[in-house]
DNA sequence: CCGAGTTATCGTATTTCGCCGATGAACGAT
DNA sequence: ATCGTTCATCGGCGAAATACGATAACTCGG
């Protein structure tokens, strides 16, 4: 039961603290088409329909590093119901994943969030 | 098969053209609190979650003011779809309904676009 | 008052969402 | 090779969303 032998506080260190998605800096292309960009908006709207994916935009945003899995520490969430809100958000193209190790790392894709606000601001 | 020899277009022949809905210029209260402008965000995201709706406030946006039935005509949906729709636009704030006569004259909230904005800018 | 026209609501069927515990897959370290 | 950690996926459940037709409610003109 109580063996822990001197656990090696650098356990929970983790080195992917440096980056994990590169910039995409891409132009919010807004679909010409009327039906396309109601369907984009929507689709990005409905990914934002729920307070625990809003707070994990908010955790990514506030972040400049790609937090990990740590957003399970953050909501009162279990982790499988957190994975699944991730994939609706990765699935809207809203967030990134990417495999470092035994971790994926997470993290906003600026490009989706331009494309958003600028549908927003064109209501 | 064909019929009606006589013109179905004078089916419509409103002058509730006016206005309906007054102003309305409410400054955009983001609320202070995390939680609950993660809420709102997240209820008046949900509401734009779908095509339909999205179209609704594209329609509205573009008129000064709308009824339902001229919705009706615009959406490949059934009346009833679309006045659960527009239900659901009212519920989240984000349009107001006004009785004119026999008909509803729906128009934008524009003081919850204004929130909307403001929300999905500070992300 | 009674039809005609417009919108809301009801009832219902199908699909999707939100949540969880349990299990599986991938990786690093031992 | 095995173990521990991390994350995704599966199965299941109750609740909500979406769609439609049918029907009620409401207002105006005759």
């Amino acid at each position: 039961m109580n063996d822990l032998p001197t656990a090696p506080t650098s356990r929970r260190k983790r080195k992917a603290e440096a980056r994990c998605c590169p910039p995409s800096e891409v132009a919010p292309v807004v679909p010409r088409d009327r039906a396309e960009a109601d369907a984009r908006l929507a689709a990005l709207a409905k990914a934002l329909g729920h307070p625990a994916r809003v707070a994990i935009v908010r955790l990514l945003a506030r972040r400049e590093t790609c937090v990990c899995g740590e957003i399970v520490d953050e909501l009162p969430l279990a982790q499988s119901t957190v994975s699944q809100h991730l994939a609706q958000l990765k699935r809207a193209g809203l967030i990134r994943g990417e495999v470092d190790g035994p971790r994926v790392c997470y993290c906003l894709d600026e490009g989706a969030v331009a494309l958003l606000k600028a549908l927003v601001e064109g209501l």
